[in-house]
DNA sequence: CCAAAAGTGTTGTTTTTACACCCATGA
DNA sequence: TCATGGGTGTAAAAACAACACTTTTGG
């Protein structure tokens, strides 16, 4: 079958190349109607999502291997990846089908030994303007795609975990960090900026309140140009100030002592 | 030579247990005389520190092998640990003059590749009681020691990069959790406690409003005692409600939004 | 013309900062 | 007794939370 003959020549072309015992897994944001999603990988031979990962290059950074297969799951070049927490329970991947999967369909078992093996996943997560990402699968998988935060359960192995984590990870980022720059499109306006810092604290905001705060850092730059087509009141554009907001992803925004 | 027999030895019995590819280092923070030490391995045959670091053994977690490598360097069974990071730069062993060292002092060339090969770091800041270490060196160091943050400067590969961020990472969690239990005895007086956020902020505060603040936690308990035999007027003691502090460790202190 | 969303200011409350005096102790 | 550090309160400023009315637009 042609999905089987996809493994076995993924392991028989790269499986040796990669360091072993590690690899990495990201869990990509983007948004998208009002709502954050997450770009998950449906399984070959298997009813189960999971986070798109990877397995690192002897000549790359953990970051440049997350660019890289970022770069062939999303199509983007240019990525905000952030590394949060190394996953190295002995365990993970207990309970994992996939490598009885993959002998029972067919894998070589010397090659088939290498997914056996125990795997330190390092847990990235990476924040996308949902519409320049062209989502493609990978061999394992059969098709990749955006889903709802609601409907990120049930992922293999630890990625439920992985991805609890991440969630928490973005949010913590918000107290400190800007947020947006890599999630919007360049030019938006203030209510969908909002609704991004609402969606992923997962709860309402007041809107005079959010104007205030938002621009009490200095990051954004009024244009003079309001989204029209849309019904009601046209709302204006902003766009990031680059090189503030760099500034600020850089020196944190303020800080409690 | 006594020395070199240790590492060749050390090699021999455990090099080939350890997971390729994986080590850790841990920045351990304790606290005296007013002031925030690290401990530090010196280096055999070198002129230079390293933080105390190893490898992870096929049935451990990251924070299990950093455990165990923390026993053996402080004699402490409890440590407060935190992953912060990994440094997975594929040149940061560069520089190193440790294998060639190996080879030199009459390591078997095939242990000695050992030390060769890439290793990832996952970086890890421990938070400890100083007055309840008990420091040991390990087989490539001759002396283990507290030193002072401003003489953790010219460490072994990109340990001062570690180290910086391990500091970092402290400071930015003083912002979001309680930080003392771990490096203070059970007993300590409130100019102790501010000393020691002082320190790690590396910024003097006031007295009044820092009292106020840490109080507003809710995670101390005062003591129906002072501190004596001191000059001037007796401290009173406080200690950790740890109930509310390990909640408060949990929940975060407050957020921005 | 009306429903729905955008824009804008003010006020009361809370939090943060800055600051000064008295007290206890050992030297 | 005095020098040193510990203990405590208050007032001004800043940040935050709550809140309502007017404007614009497409339907």
């Amino acid at each position: 079958m042609e999905a089987e003959d996809d493994l076995l020549q993924w392991t028989r072309k790269e499986g040796n190349e990669y360091l072993s015992h590690i690899s990495l897994d990201c869990v990509v944001f983007g948004f998208h109607a009002n709502q954050l999603k997450v770009l998950l990988l449906k399984m070959k031979h298997l009813d189960q999502l999971a986070l798109p990962g990877g397995f690192l290059l002897p000549e790359e950074t953990l970051e440049e291997a997350a660019i890289r297969v970022l770069r062939e799951r999303t199509g983007l070049e240019d990525i905000f990846l952030q590394q949060f927490h190394v996953f190295s329970d002995p365990g993970r991947a207990e309970g994992n089908k996939r490598c009885e999967e993959l002998k029972a369909i067919g894998f070589h078992p010397e090659k088939a030994a290498w997914f056996a093996q125990r795997f330190l996943s390092v847990g990235f997560y990476a924040l996308v303007d949902f519409s320049l990402v062209d989502p493609k699968p990978d061999a394992l998988s059969d098709s990749c795609g955006w889903h709802n935060l609601d409907g990120a359960l049930g992922l293999v192995l630890d990625h439920d975990q992985i991805f609890q984590a991440a969630l928490h990870a973005v949010r913590a980022q918000l107290n400190y960090q800007p947020v947006g720059y890599n999630l919007l499109p360049k030019k938006f306006t203030m209510p969908e900026l909002q609704r991004l810092y609402e969606t992923i604290l997962d709860k309402p905001l007041d809107r005079r309140n959010f104007q205030r705060k938002i621009f009490s850092y200095g990051i954004l730059r009024r244009l003079d140009e309001k989204r029209t087509g849309v019904a009601h009141k046209a709302p204006s554009l902003y766009s990031f100030d680059l090189r503030k907001y760099q500034k600020a992803l850089k020196q944190g925004l303020e800080g409690g002592w």
